[in-house]
DNA sequence: TTAGGGTTAG
């Protein structure tokens, strides 16, 4: 039978009601097959025709053929749905799913797919689970390599590892896109979750879809996150030619475990490999000499990170090089931003007003403020309803807010900031031997406390000799003023750094503690007091910025 | 003859 030259609407909806016309008359006929083998073959052509017009982003255009046609067939709506889910479109494509469900199309492998995606793209669980259900209603959950791996990357974009790892359980034939789902998911949820996250490693081993480069580099990032960078660095060893991307991934893994010397020199002989940095390696790296030698300085995000140079690293190199005045290019920095157009978002503006405040740049610091500000109460009301909208709006948040109401005298506001995150107990971590240990004010959970103890008693006999007087202003509690001394020798910080001290005798290894709020005034004499009879180098992280004692001075000159 | 995963940032 020979088709009639027709227009290209006219032409579909011709191609469509013939085959349905000839499915209808396939029932009747006694010539099924050949019925049935040209209603294929009609419906290859009309899907020929609709699905390059969504192939070239016309998809409106596809759209509107699609509503106009007399019949559909499931072919032309899988078409349309993954169109739109490739075209971000999940929402569309989620809405033409249901209609296939209501008009009672019959939904095959090939819809569930590409929908499992579209729920996960726009963290629609509960309807998720839902299409996962039809699937197993379906019997495709089961028979069909693509709709699993749909459903175990859902789940695991859901951060739900325990029904991703169950689903590839039931999975007889596991090929690597199932895995690649798993792996990527236990290294961005995986915190808890090691121990499935080196089981997966070992089958993806097994099964001979080891080498494959993309699943090597997650497998890196998925060590690193789990806080096992030694894993890290013998994957990364095994790269012949690394790129770009394995050497970010392994400077961003050493820098999250705190390996910031190692990192910096994986990147000078990353540069030395003539492997080109992007903003993303630099971003982290925070080198100004590097952002500028490479024309980066135009790029927001290493903007950003140059400002916050000061924050974040807590490599001596970078201190020394901070404790030069740095800061003060901050604002000219960001100065030179906005001359060439690019428009500072949020973090730029923390970062750069961080910077003033650190370098006691108070003037510079209200400048940046008031030219980002009209009418600055208003400004600071949408702040904090801002701050309110995030979900589960963090100390850094609300201190943030904090900051900005003492810029303005606004003290109610400041009032309703502080409520918020003083509930927030102070913490402190220090790394010893690569394994970190937490410690709270008065804590004796750790397994050596006692040990802990008496060095920091010891200690603080040592340092009383030296002129540390205890400076209970800092203690908030009402209470006598015998106990207020007490409360302060067990603050965390002090706890950490015993426990470094007791643990490493090593006059050259400088010990490095974290504390999630700002280190109080009397921690910090008390501190450069340690360094002093203890002739080692301490630094310390907190919630604001990076303090580098030695000798008994701080590098923040007691600024802070 | 319509289908699935992919590493890095403040």
């Amino acid at each position: 039978m020979t088709v009639p030259r027709l227009s290209y609407l006219n032409h579909l909806k011709y191609l469509t009601s013939t085959a349905q016309s000839c499915f209808d008359a396939s029932f009747k006929n006694t010539s099924l097959t050949e019925a049935s083998q040209f209603y294929s073959s009609l419906i290859q052509q009309c899907n020929k025709l609709i699905d390059p017009s969504l192939k070239c982003g016309s998809i409106n255009y596809g759209r509107k053929l699609f509503d106009e046609l007399p019949n559909r067939h499931v072919f032309m709506w899988n078409s349309m749905i993954s169109s739109y889910i490739s075209h971000k479109k999940s929402k569309e494509g989620i809405g033409l799913y249901e209609r296939m469900v209501l008009d009672g199309v019959y939904l095959d492998e090939y819809t569930f797919s590409c929908v499992f995606k579209a729920f996960s793209n726009l963290g629609l669980i509960n309807e998720g689970r839902r299409g996962h259900g039809l699937s197993v209603v379906l019997g495709l959950e089961v028979s069909n390599a693509f709709v699993r791996s749909g459903l175990v990357d859902m789940y695991a974009k859901f951060g739900r590892m325990k029904d991703a790892r169950l689903l590839s359980n039931r999975a007889v034939d596991k090929d690597v896109v199932l895995f690649m789902s798993l792996i990527v998911g236990y290294s961005q949820h995986g915190d808890d979750d090691l121990t499935n996250g080196k089981l997966v490693h070992g089958l993806v081993i097994k099964s001979g879809y080891e080498p494959a480069v993309a699943s090597q580099t997650s497998l890196l990032t998925m060590y690193a996150r789990c806080g096992l960078i030694g894993d890290s660095l013998r994957i990364f060893k095994r790269f012949p030619n690394p790129n770009h991307v394995t050497w970010t991934s392994l400077i961003v893994g050493l820098v999250r475990n705190g390996r910031e010397e190692l990192a910096l020199t994986k990147f000078r002989i990353m540069i030395r490999n003539s492997i080109i940095p992007n903003c993303l390696t630099l971003s982290r790296k925070q080198i100004h000499t590097m952002v500028t030698k490479f024309g980066l300085d135009r790029d927001i995000y290493a903007g950003a990170a140059l400002v916050n140079l000061y924050g974040k690293c807590g490599s001596t190199e970078m201190a020394s090089y901070a404790q030069n005045g740095f800061g003060h290019e901050a604002p000219e920095l960001f100065n030179s931003m906005k001359e060439l157009g690019l428009e500072p978002n949020e973090v730029t503006i923390l970062s750069v007003l961080l910077a003033c405040n650190n370098s006691g740049l108070v003037h510079e610091g209200c400048q940046i403020f008031a030219t980002i500000t009209n009418n600055q109460t208003t400004e600071l009301e949408e702040a904090e309803a801002l701050v309110k909208q995030v979900g589960n709006p963090d100390v850094v948040l609300w201190r943030t807010l904090l900051s900005a109401c003492k810029l303005h005298g606004e003290v109610e506001m400041a009032e309703r900031a502080v409520n918020k995150f003083k509930k927030n107990p102070a913490m402190s971590w220090v790394d010893v031997d690569r394994e970190v240990h937490t410690f709270m004010a008065g804590d004796l959970s750790h397994p050596r406390s006692r040990e802990i103890n008496e060095t920091l008693e010891k200690l603080i006999g040592k340092v009383k000799l030296l002129g540390y007087v205890p400076d209970t202003r800092f203690v908030l509690q009402d209470m006598d003023e015998e106990l207020k001394k007490r409360s302060l020798y067990y603050h965390s910080e002090k706890l950490a750094i015993s426990f470094a001290l007791l643990m490493s005798s090593n006059k050259n290894t400088i010990i490095r503690i974290f504390k999630n709020l700002r280190v109080c005034g009397d921690c910090h004499s008390w501190i450069k007091f340690v360094t002093k009879v203890s002739g080692r180098e301490i630094i310390a992280r907190d919630a604001k910025r990076f303090h580098h004692f030695k000798d008994g001075l701080c590098s923040c000159g007691d600024y802070w």
